[in-house]
DNA sequence: CTCAATGCAAAGTATTTGCAACCGA
DNA sequence: TCGGTTGCAAATACTTTGCATTGAG
């Protein structure tokens, strides 16, 4: 049995779904990142040491540019909590992040009672493209 | 009659208030930042070109300096929406964000049901620093 | 006086880009 | 074949740092 819950067909579909030509490169990534269907948090640095960690061959600019690809996409969602590097999350369905600075660790959490959302007037000829909710949290001196 | 809403000496009372030594250079940029008392929302570069045009004399690691130590002593904070510059918001008060992406441009909002604070649960030894919301917009196709 | 703050340029670092080689359809 | 993708190194741009100088208390 396989330690994976989608193998490289169903990868493969999803990125050509997701408008994106299913190259080795992409579905070792997206292998790296969707395989065992768990969610994470990471930045394009750490999947490139993940990915030639694991014996990819595969170029740091080809990471950025998948990263850059599946966000655009929406495969994965940028998150902005550091002022120094980006976070990519694969879980994008709506939730809610708790961020501890002094590890630089994420922690999905999910809200219930989100009725916000309604509360804000948009101007008419924008999009409400997402709403990122973050708790910044510290360590008790 | 001035145009300044705070003068110098209050400017000066406040960075002392917050621990800072009241130099000539944190002086004016503080000016620049709530002299006037409306709500900023600026990078460091932003900054720092303002206080040239305005004919002052200060580098820009001085510029740097100075908003990080603000930042650390609450009198701005640091908004993260972008990749690439960190923005610093002079409105200190509990507020969120509308963030329109095509245009860099940042709106405070201010939102009245936000029961979700006491529904997060945090870890015995962290403290809830901040929780920063951003409805991200995107102009309409 | 003394130590914090400033200024300048150099360094640092995440990310992007230019362009030739490559490969998927 | 053709255009999208990759890879490498160089470039970019924000931010930080080293260190000598200055200035606030």
């Amino acid at each position: 049995m396989s330690s994976f819950l989608f193998d490289h067909q169903q990868l493969e579909n999803s990125l050509r779904h997701a408008g994106l030509r299913p190259t080795r490169q992409r579905i070792e990534l997206a292998e790296l990142l969707f395989g065992d269907g768990k969610d994470r948090h990471l930045t394009a640095e750490q999947l490139y040491a993940t990915a030639r960690a694991a014996g990819k061959k595969i170029s740091r600019a080809t990471v950025y540019n998948a990263l850059r690809d599946f966000a655009a996409k929406g495969l994965v969602h940028k998150i902005l909590v550091d002022q120094d590097q980006v976070y990519f999350d694969t879980n994008v369905s709506e939730h809610q992040h708790l961020y501890i600075e002094d590890e630089h660790r994420l922690v999905d959490i999910l809200l219930n009672n989100c009725s916000w959302q309604s509360e804000v007037e948009l101007p008419e000829d924008m999009t409400l493209e997402r709403v990122d909710v973050i708790f910044r949290l510290r360590r008790k001196a």
